[in-house]
DNA sequence: TTGTAAGCGTTATCAC
DNA sequence: GTGATAACGCTTACAA
């Protein structure tokens, strides 16, 4: 059995029992090429012997590294930040890194006072969500030197480190999509654009694809609700009930879709026959239960590890690229022939 | 324009800068009562000029306190497991307390690796999921002295601080609901029970309202699979394709539900006609799709709050509950009649 | 290869 | 109420 001493071995412990000064007993664990085999044996017996775990803010003051990274992110309530947080994670700790994680819940205040809290515990590099961030936080993280990567959108001014997807481009590719199909009464079920550059970009790809066209989306087919299935019912129900339903509904993220849907089965109204769903994220449950659902899907996954490794290589002094995007992929699935009323709308003109 | 010095304001700069020593800089900032107002004033004044930020490592070294609580969770990629996540994130920066996580993904390895990283890095609490654990990592919480709470399941021994849910009580609910329904030919599609006592519980506690009627859950009838859409499809194909198919399909989780589900649309099964599928955990998104799965719901944000509680009050010295039950719901929507075979069978006997 | 010793930036214990 | 000053436990030049 373990002798469980009153108080925690320190470093000076370990040099005592192995016979060697503490800044040597310091090298057997730092860098243990750089000391003697047997010595570095008996150090590593001391170690085990007395237990001895490293203090870590004894080692950051001295160091001047926590070796600790700070992740902001909105909410892990969505599995698209979750399975992003996640690979983040297990990148940094793969690296030797341990993550410090913060949501702000889509509240901008709330985002710069957990930032600042991250840094004062002291991180070596910080993850981002997204591009739009209050200036003060740009303000901390520059002064502090501290890497940092942004992920999720692209930034274009190209002063910052970013890894993530074109959120307009991929809107621009599903409406497209539905324009092929013969759709030309839209609507669109966003969340909340405020603080929130993807959903604006997402958004704004849509208008953009249909200005293309010479189509223009008019207001109150345009509805602005949190990311909830209860808010995807709702807004299905108020586009549905308006004098001129749309035939294809365009959904913010994944769970907004799935919460049209439900308001559809329950309406009684047929999808894809009637109405078109569509959406942005992974919806691989959703595609599942409804297979005509037709997504774009953005890996998350991959986000996360390409996002750790860009700010990995800043930290180890590589070459990090300045911009990387991430390819998403449009996922049709189900019926290719566009919904009834829009074939009849479509030749009535 | 804020001047931008070269090195990082430390606190012998405010101090200097507001004309106090270092110690009276220290107390405004942490116990601000026991100062001067106008000396509070000064060094407040000094701070904001300097744009000075508190270096939490010697803070750390210097207090004994890292305000840094640690969690180590099995995946974010389950929503049950984010959903608490996020709720602990947000108690503990409520209470000026930051959270390191890590997910050791069901490996036990992996799990005592990850936290002794975040005992390394100082963690003034410790957030564990479930209740068993690895021996190491108990004899390292303990030798600290660090406090800690386990989450989602029930500990038996009453060693440990715990806030969770009779996952084996819910197991029996389910069951004999089902058993109500006059359901006799039972099969479960099981999450991997190796270091996984919830999942274990859960079985158990279907074996167990089984054998209370005299039922016996035949080894082909259970299905051990890891959590994922596949393998709630996979599963639901082995069983729905042996000789005698069940009636009454329990599912380790909401995912495996959902894949169960699906495979049934897939194959042309009716649901719940010719077969139920029920299962654990959430399913909001599951039941909005298929109105007539029944499930077990378990309040994970309420977890997630409770806990971090518990621990919070620990830290302050206050008396936390060793014990803490929460309440699961059992959701029973849509059909109450037996499927059709199920009372075939029944009749037959 | 190893040892000595000077920090790292705070907090906390004393006196005053 | 405030000010010296000694920890806190470790890393890292610099010396040997």
């Amino acid at each position: 059995m373990i002798k469980t001493s009153r108080k925690n071995a320190k470093l000076s412990d370990v040099a005592r029992l192995a016979k060697v000064s503490t800044a040597t007993a310091s090298r057997a664990l730092m860098l243990p090429h750089k000391v003697r085999p047997c010595t570095l044996e008996r150090v590593q017996a001391a170690v085990r012997g007395l237990g001895y775990v490293a203090h870590g803010a004894a080692r950051a003051l001295a160091s001047r590294r926590t070796h600790t990274i700070g992740a902001v992110v909105p909410t892990l309530d969505n599995a698209i930040f979750a399975n992003t947080t996640h690979a983040l994670q297990k990148q940094f700790d793969a690296a030797g890194y341990t993550l410090l994680l913060a949501c702000h819940e889509f509240d901008a205040a709330v985002e710069v006072r957990l930032t600042r809290a991250l840094i004062e515990r002291g991180i070596d590099g910080l993850v981002l969500l997204g591009t739009s961030h209050d200036p003060q936080i740009y303000a901390m993280i520059t002064q502090r030197k501290i890497p940092y990567v942004l992920t999720w959108a692209l930034d274009t001014s190209g002063a910052h480190h970013c890894v993530g997807f074109n959120n307009r481009a991929a809107a621009v590719q599903l409406t497209n999509h539905l324009l092929e199909l013969g759709h030309r009464e839209f609507a669109m079920i966003s969340g909340v654009t405020a603080n929130n550059e993807r959903a604006r970009d997402r958004l704004q790809g849509i208008r953009d694809a249909l200005a293309a066209r010479g189509i223009k989306l008019a207001p109150e087919r345009v509805i602005e609700k949190p990311y909830s299935l209860a808010s995807g019912r709702e807004g299905l129900g108020v586009l549905m009930a308006s004098v001129r339903p749309p035939t294809a509904v365009l959904c913010g993220n994944d769970v907004l879709a799935i919460g049209a849907i439900a308001e559809c089965n329950a309406l009684g109204i047929a999808v894809p026959r009637q109405v078109s769903i569509t959406g942005f994220d992974d919806m691989e449950i959703a595609s599942l239960l409804s297979p005509g659902l037709t997504t774009v899907h953005f890996p998350t996954l991959e986000l996360g590890q390409l996002a750790a490794a860009n700010l990995l290589a800043q930290l180890a002094g590589g070459n990090a690229a300045k911009r990387h995007e991430l390819p998403i992929e449009l996922k049709v699935r189900g019926t290719t022939a566009p919904p009834v009323r829009a074939q009849l709308r479509t030749a009535r003109r």
